[in-house]
DNA sequence: TTACAATTGAAAATGATTGTCAAGTTATCA
DNA sequence: TGATAACTTGACAATCATTTTCAATTGTAA
């Protein structure tokens, strides 16, 4: 359980970083939070315990995260990068809602086969794809 | 071909909006340029002959040509709009170099299908999806 | 033509993200 | 356990694409 700190920290040593504490304070709220997050939400959410915690560091630890491979960053409608943590998430794409902004995540194998297909055939090196479908949700159909 | 040109002026009649002599070039520089341009790449191109065509005229009437469904709006790796005509053109996903930024269309009807089931199921409507694989393309690994 | 709403261009504003820099921390090793 | 060098931090300024503002101009229905 302890082990993504281990593995945070020991990203950082490998590349002559170092471990902070507002690092692991940030590692840990991150993955104590609901999943897609934008970096200023997270903000918002350490202000409160942690109101030294500055905005951009905040940013260049998500970015860290990334690099790391603990967090995998996302780009939806908004224009902001959000994040989720990629500790035993399967492989997986994004159905957003317009109205609400409801986001349901979906494998698919079959897709991301024939994704595979497509690159291959075109002789691509993938290095990562990005599949989102935008619609209307039951829900917000309903109340309209 | 003036029918892309008519269906505009429909649009904005329809809308309440005016036809003008900016709206106009601004269609025509976009329909005889590339593809997948920006509203600054095609605000440099159309400085040449119009420069006194504003920065804010060329994003604005870009807009109008996508909700009109004359254009479609695509977003890539970097941070700018891109917009390409919809006209004749099958409805297609895209493949992109990370190394020299080529970009390649393909079709794909079984895709596209597994990718309609998946909404049907949850019982979303789409509006729209976003598809895109990025890699290196085989020039680019060669060149390396 | 007139009357009026829509449009334009220039410039300022926005908003997410990144850069700068002086002061503070961390890891290393003598 | 220090001393030291290298990295990091927080506050704030800077970026960059895009949007807004606004006074002057233009399109169009009647
Ligand atoms: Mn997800
Ligand atoms: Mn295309
Ligand atoms: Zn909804
Ligand atoms: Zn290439």
């Amino acid at each position: 359980m302890g082990s993504v700190r281990d593995s945070f920290r020991e990203y950082l040593s490998d590349h002559g970083l170092k471990t902070t504490r507002q690092r692991e304070i940030i590692l840990d709220e991150f993955l104590s939070s609901p999943s897609h997050l934008s970096a200023e939400e997270l903000y918002l959410r350490l202000r409160s315990n942690h109101p030294n915690i500055g905005y951009a560091t905040v940013y260049r630890t998500m970015k860290l995260l990334a690099d790391s491979g603990i967090a995998s960053e996302r780009h939806f409608g908004d224009r902001q990068t959000r994040y989720e943590p990629n500790i035993g998430e399967e492989h997986h794409y994004h159905l957003i809602c317009n109205g609400c902004g409801k986001i349901i995540e979906f494998e698919n194998g079959a897709i991301e086969q024939l994704l595979l297909d497509v690159a291959g055939e075109h002789q691509f090196t993938l290095s990562h794809q990005r599949l989102e479908l935008y619609g209307m949700c039951p829900d917000c159909k309903a109340r309209k």
